[in-house]
Parts: C-alpha cells; structure tokens; sequence
DNA sequence: CTATATTCGTCAGATAATCTGACTATGAAC
DNA sequence: GTTCATAGTCAGATTATCTGACGAATATAG
C-alpha cells in the first residue's frame, strides 16, 4: 500500500514476473509459440529423471488436477511425455520429451542471461547474498518436501 | 529442472507464495472470507489517496479489463469504491473503503509478522542485504514506471 | 482554435486456468 | 487379508484472464 517501501513479498513478485516473461517471450521466439505461461510453470519443474504428478502439482502449488489438464496439453504438444513409474504402478513419471529438450536449452540459455544481467546490475558479491538469503529463506517457506 | 540449485526466479516465487498465501489466510480467519486471491493481488496496490485502474492493471501485471472485472468485486464486497479523479474526468479513483481498510489493517500485520520470521531466520544483516538486493532489482526488472 | 491522435475505462464475448467432489486402482499398514 | 492411504483421473462448475471494439475526455499539432 506504500509506494516507496514495497513489502518483501511484493519485491520478490516483481522480479520473479520479469524472469518469468523474459524466458516465455524467448521461447515463444523460438519458435515455441504454443505454451502458455501456466504450462510453462509446470514444465519447468521436471526432474531430469522424470517427476510425478503429484510432485509437479506440489511444487507449483497447483491441485493435482489442473496440473494434470496442464501437463495433457503439455503432452499432446509434443514437449512431454508419461511413462509408467517402475515404483509405482499407480503413478506415472511426466518427462521432458524432445520438443520439450530443446525448449529447455533455450529457456536455461535466457535464464542464465537474466542472472547475468541482475549479477552485473547488484555486483556479484550482492547478488551471492540475494542467492543465499533466498535459499535460506526456502527453508521455512517452501511447502514442497522432496523425500 | 535441477533439485538443488534453483534458479533465482524460482526462489523468488517460493517465497513470494508463502507470504500471500499467509496473508489471506489471515484475512480469511479474520472474517474476510470473500476476497479471493486475484482480487487480494489487486487490492494491495491501492495507494493511500486511490489508484487508477490502469495503474492497478499495471502494477498487478494484468489487464485493465482483468482489473475492472476484480475491482467490482472488490467493490460490490465493499472493499473499495470509486470516486471521480478530479484531475481527470475520464478516470476514476479506486480508493480503499471503510471494510477494505480494516482488512488492511490485520494484512498489515501478518505481512510484519512474516517479515520478523524472515529477519529471525536470515539474521538481521542478511535480511537487509535481502531488501536492498530486491529493492535495487526491482531499478531493472519494474515495468511500472510511477509518474 | 480546430483536427487528430492518445488515453481511460467499459462492454461483450471467448478462452484458459483453477477448484471441489467423486471414483478406480494400487500400495502400505496392521 | 482387511483396512486405510496414495496416485491419478473424470466430471462439472467457477474464476480469472485475454482480445477486440467502443465512447468520452484529454493532449498534441498545426
């Protein structure tokens, strides 16, 4: 409600959004035009070895639901794919698939650039700071507990 | 895609959720059980002496139809309400009203008491690193340009 | 001053994203 | 080997979001 002094919260949603757009409207450029924003924040949480549903919807802090619509499209566009979960018979690991890969290369091309960019704008002693402190910080507000 | 190191953007998002998610929750237990999130995201813009709606739009990274939509919510809720903007007879104010303000106040708080849990885990020194980092992040990453 | 362009907000309609509740199949615990 | 919990899906409803078009008021150019 102040314009000067911005809550924590909020300073975090504002460059949060702009790492955000930056990587869309570079991968849209890409040529990767068909992947919305929603889609995108479940991709990008996919393990290397593959990540179950319900993790992907935890960790977005989705239901488990519209991570499943989301990861339907995801699928169907060529970017994921489902296969059994060998751990599991109930459960089926959601992976990167080839169109997926190579979105993926782009997006951590733009996500390093944007780093680079905060880095050379904070210096690099801040922005090993801004790292730690925000690690720290996942330690009490991150909801999703790897196991 | 990596478990361990995050990308900052991520970092920020986990953190950013936790506080807006402990803030309605707040608001919710206080009685505020009508106010949805897009609407909490909205309203937490509203200056002191009202806002625009297109400011709001701007700020909250949406819309102004997006906006309009969740400001009459707001409104028919009694949160806020809109008054001419005398400097502008196109425009019109969206100031907090009498409700709005009382939610604002318990919003106020948990948003303090967040930040001393933050401060307490981080230390006092980190936790202003983690301030003026953010603050200066959002000189690069704001594409709201107050006038 | 007028003519033109821009900005502010809204209306209308379509689509996307999200949730709750119910259900099946499998796995875990006693 | 019942009973309870978990993983995912189906179905349906609601909420949030966008694009496009518009009227009214303001700003700009000549």
């Amino acid at each position: 409600m102040a314009r000067d002094d911005l809550n924590a919260g909020l300073l975090m949603f504002v460059a949060y959004r702009a790492m955000e757009k930056r990587v869309l409207d570079a991968i849209a450029a890409a040529g990767f035009d068909d992947i919305t924003l929603a889609q995108a924040r479940v991709f990008q949480r996919i393990g290397p070895d593959g990540t179950r549903l319900g993790e992907l919807a935890e960790q977005a802090q989705v239901t488990k639901q519209t991570a499943g619509f989301l990861v339907d499209q995801l699928e169907r566009a060529g970017y994921v794919e489902r296969t059994p979960d060998p751990a599991d018979a109930r459960a089926r690991l959601v992976r990167v698939a080839e169109r997926g890969r190579t979105a993926g290369v782009v997006a951590a091309a733009v996500v390093a650039e944007v780093e680079g960019e905060w880095a050379a704008h904070l210096g690099a002693r801040r922005m090993t700071q801004l790292r730690e402190a925000l690690g720290m910080l996942r330690e009490i507000t991150d909801p999703y507990r790897p196991r």
